[in-house]
RNA sequence: GGGUAGGUUCCCGAGCGGUCAAAGGGAGCAGACUGUAAAUCUGCCGCCUCCGGCUUCGGUGGUUCGAAUCCACCCCUGCCCA
């Protein structure tokens, strides 16, 4: 029996957005989905049951950072990752591939796979596919990414192109390798900023795309206006019958305009990390809340937001407890962020149903600005 | 009363004749953050008509081309002795 299935619910009149279904051994996921990100099986300064009550239908972990630590070996002795971090819903694990970009400067590629210079103890780890699938087996996630090479903003068509390959020749060896039908293998469509490579990738990825779509290697340092286009070339290309995941992207527009351009599931740190470091998402833009002007605002984060922090506290309280260093600071504000974006997917979701999808995005450019205030 | 150590820009604290508007922290203010090396990082932080000028280093007066830095007296603090 498939323990894995995707059925799209509903396709709105007015764009390319679509309200989904998967279903995974943990549980249905409806898309659009905002996927909260706990790289260290840990949705930082939350507790899963902190999660669950923002909404969150599956969360992330990475595969990197826990083969590092605690190791992926002592997860499979707890029972896996749902048991060792005790959260019963769906989990999605990244292979490592982002840390190809993200520690650039501690890596060394080659076809068979990356060296890395551990971050932690300088330790050097040579991930393959091979390795990374292991890994993300023991670890359980219901999803696993498939170990691929994130270029760069800005590389050259040469580059960009060896390293969409390289993804490619990766894949074909993920999928070799995998062999658990609990988990279902998400391959990673790359290319950089070329619509040429994204267009070969996307094609050469699709033979091994069984449940799901990755699109990686966007939200990386381009203007939205490209990473769109990025988008836009794709589209043509998706099987309607799978989720399509632009990996790292979290803002609230890029979210909306990533629904439009058919894509049903987001994940980021923009919202746990921003919170961490005082500020709050509002359907205004982001609100600093560690400034100045907020100290004797005694009004919640976002008027009419249902979240715990709203309910219960002040953007004063807030700004206080940031300034003076305390942590329910950042977890107030993580818990509104997240809150904030699945509440947003809840809203797109609404309008998807009522077919008017792009007049929701014109109300929404109407209030949001890249700065609040 | 005697001795001794000191008084530096919001705070702590370097500086001890020019390269000093004065190190470094802290606080304060602002910005960044998008598959988390991030509860992190960056910038500003005396005043102005700001590629230049002005007023600062307890006070006053001196020495010197030039003083936060040297001298004299005064004021104030800590410690020790009486």
């Amino acid at each position: 029996m498939e323990q894995f299935s995707f059925r799209v619910k509903k396709v709105c009149a007015q764009s390319g957005a679509r309200i989904g279904e998967l279903v995974t051994p943990h549980g249905v996921i409806e898309t659009p989905v905002f996927m909260p990100v706990g790289t260290r099986a840990t949705v930082k300064s939350l507790a899963p049951r902190d999660v669950k009550e923002t909404g969150a239908q599956i969360i992330l972990a990475n595969t990197y950072h826990l083969y590092l630590r605690p190791g992926h070996k002592i997860v499979q002795a707890a029972g896996g990752l749902h048991k060792f971090m005790a959260w019963d819903r769906p989990i999605l694990t990244d292979s490592g591939g982002f840390q190809v970009f993200s520690l650039s400067k501690l890596r060394k590629i080659t076809d068979e796979g990356a060296v890395f210079s551990s971050h932690i103890d300088g330790s050097v780890h040579k991930l393959t596919p091979e390795l990374v699938m292991e890994i993300e087996n023991a670890l359980g996630a219901d999803i696993i990414m498939a170990f691929d090479e994130c270029a760069p903003y800005g590389v050259d068509h040469k580059t960009a192109k060896e390293a969409y390959k390289r993804t490619i020749y990766w894949l074909k060896r993920c999928y070799n390798a995998h062999q658990n039908p609990a988990q279902a293998l998400f391959p990673i469509v790359q290319g950089n900023m070329y619509e040429d490579l994204r267009i070969a990738s996307i094609q050469e990825t699709l033979p091994y795309a069984k449940y799901g779509l990755g699109i990686g290697g966007l939200s990386v340092g381009e203007p939205t206006e490209v990473m769109c286009k990025m988008l836009d070339a794709l589209q043509p290309y998706y099987p309607e019958n799978m989720p399509r995941y632009l990996m790292g992207v979290g803002s609230a527009d890029y979210i909306l305009e990533g629904v439009i351009r058919g894509i049903d599931m987001f994940d980021c740190v923009l919202p746990t990390r921003i919170a961490r470091n005082g500020t709050a998402m509002t359907a205004q833009g982001n609100l600093t809340i560690r400034n100045n002007q907020f100290k004797e605002d005694f009004r919640p984060i976002e008027e009419g937001c249902d979240c715990y922090a709203c309910q219960n506290f002040t953007r004063a309280y807030i700004r206080h407890l940031i300034n003076v260093d305390e942590i329910l600071g950042g977890k107030l504000l993580s818990i509104h962020n997240i809150r904030y974006l699945i509440r947003l997917t809840e809203q797109i979701k609404e309008a998807i149903y009522q077919d008017r999808l792009l007049d929701f995005r014109k109300e929404f450019y109407q209030k949001y600005k890249k700065s609040a205030e």
